[in-house]
DNA sequence: AAGAAATTCAACCGCAAACGA
DNA sequence: TTCGTTTGCGGTTGAATTTCT
């Protein structure tokens, strides 16, 4: 008997996703928070599979999540560490908590490996690339060994005294967990950006999408409150994001079986605690210790006593750019 | 202006790791 | 330890959009 599929495909909708079913699944999760996406589908009545419902979360609908261009400085990183690490998408997204794995990966796959490919084209006119590339390639795992050691020294690290750690947004490299799954309701809603826009696009759609007169649309009521303290570099915050429902739209919440009613206001509470920085609007919490969260080991304690020395956190950085593949293309 | 080609990116698929009983 | 289930990840696809001819 081969793998049960992770949902049952009879039923099941694919394919974008339409602006009430969004809006229907934050709602949900406002309410429980992500995880057990298995029961998501069920709770919710969205004829999509669990992986559906968790993708759309994790790579648009989650707070903090910067969409558009990516600077020359995100650029710079997502090279380098792509150079150091490989396709390891999650790992580099973790570096830049703002974009989804995802997004970083179409990024690569559409603007940078043209875009290096270009520059290492040019490279090989007049030098001898070819020998570099070689020894690119040679030292490659070499590299990349290095940086995991180092990523675990700094787990480790942080595991231990967390407090050293520099989470200022002024230190893009910190290894703050993008899809790490943040603890209390409050925290998934805190995205007003998201749903805003959320909200925004449906209402601008909704003729479309939502068979709403105009004038539905025109009386329907979309608000953001955030506290004063957001924005005022508190690194606690708390707000209300509330989005009256038009016309037509309550049917989507009065569904039976739905275990969250909205009735006409779809209400997000942000409460404090969380760890949302609102200038950044990424949420900052505990490194993650993915890769390092085991006993300690006669290795694992000799990586971290070798970190206890070591003398700067930021050196993978210094490291990458010593290197010069990467930083050199530009 | 119209069709073709290229590009973009959201979403899907399958595999493997992690988790829990 | 084993086995079934769930979650996370990376590769790939294809519809929508943009650019080119």
């Amino acid at each position: 008997m081969g793998r049960p599929p992770c949902c049952d495909k009879i039923g099941v909708k694919k394919g974008p996703w339409t602006p009430e079913e969004d809006i229907i699944l934050v709602s949900y999760i406002q309410h429980h928070g992500p995880g057990n996406w298995r029961a998501v589908p069920s709770n919710t009545g969205l004829l999509r599979c669990s992986k559906s419902c968790r993708l759309r979360w994790t790579n648009y609908l989650r707070p903090g999540i910067k969409r558009g261009n990516f600077t020359e400085h995100e650029e710079k990183i997502i090279i380098h560490l792509q150079a150091l690490l490989g396709n390891r998408w999650a790992a580099i997204a973790s570096y830049l908590p703002q974009r989804t794995d995802n997004d970083i990966k179409n990024y690569w796959n559409t603007h940078l490996r043209k875009k290096l490919k270009k520059l290492q084209g040019n490279d090989e006119n007049s030098t001898t690339s070819s020998s570099s590339q070689s020894n690119f390639s040679k030292g490659q795992w070499e590299r990349r060994l290095q940086t995991d050691i180092h990523m675990a020294k700094k787990a480790l690290c942080d595991a231990l005294s967390l407090d050293k750690f520099d989470h200022s947004p002024s230190n893009p490299i910190s290894p703050i967990p993008a899809q790490q799954p943040v603890q209390g309701p409050g925290t998934y809603a805190s995205s007003a950006e998201n749903i805003s826009r959320l909200l925004q696009n449906w209402m601008k759609n909704s003729p479309k999408s939502s068979q709403l007169s105009r004038s539905d649309s025109e009386n329907t009521q979309c608000s953001f409150n955030n506290n004063p303290s957001i924005g005022s570099g508190s690194s606690s915050s708390e707000g209300t994001i509330s989005a009256t429902t038009p016309k037509g739209f309550d049917s989507l919440f009065s569904e039976s079986g739905n275990d969250f009613t909205p009735e006409n206001t779809v209400i997000f509470q942000v409460e404090s605690k969380l760890n949302f920085n609102a200038e950044n609007g990424f949420l900052f919490s505990k490194p993650s210790l993915e890769e390092s969260q085991v006993p300690l080991t006669l290795l694992e304690k000799w990586l971290f006593d070798d970190a206890i020395n070591a003398p700067a956190q930021d050196e993978l950085m210094g490291i990458g750019m010593g290197l010069g593949e990467s930083a050199n293309f530009f």
